[in-house]
DNA sequence: CTTCTTACA
DNA sequence: TGTAAGTA
């Protein structure tokens, strides 16, 4: 499941496949990705490649559009996306809190026991 | 022939 | 956004 990911962020479609696949025009293409809505590749060239996400951001986009939403708003719906992202990236690599700790330590101790607040504070403070 | 940048309507 | 001009 992840050499297809690869193939998808694969840049290998110019400008023009992509007109035709969004039906986009290619002065709409370029102005979003000066809006930074979208990040080609170049080739040697100089020539704007595009992957099938970018397609999919585009087509995204669109409808966004459509739907009466204008660039700020679009860019604001994007920002807050890698935002929660880069905020679970970062949860992940996170060790666990004491607070964490006790948290789930507690809940294990009331599936097995059935050990009330108190009576798990009673054990604790007798060193168990 | 396709795409790129820049500039104007 | 569309389109023209001059390139690569």
């Amino acid at each position: 499941m992840k050499e297809k990911e690869l193939r998808r962020s694969q840049a290998v479609l110019p400008i023009g496949t992509v007109m035709k696949l969004t039906k986009l025009s290619a002065r709409q293409i370029r102005y979003y990705e000066e809006q930074e809505l979208v990040k080609p590749q170049r080739n040697e060239g100089n020539r704007r490649m595009y992957s099938l996400n970018d397609i999919d951001r585009l087509l995204e986009i669109k409808d966004y559009l459509d739907e009466g939403i204008n660039m700020a708003g679009i860019k604001h719906i994007y920002e807050e996306k890698e935002r929660k992202q880069a905020e679970k990236q970062a949860q992940l690599q996170k060790p666990l809190t004491d607070a964490d700790v006790r948290r789930i330590l507690r809940d294990e101790f009331m599936s097995i026991g059935g050990l009330s607040k108190q009576s798990l504070s009673f054990k604790h403070n007798r060193n168990f």
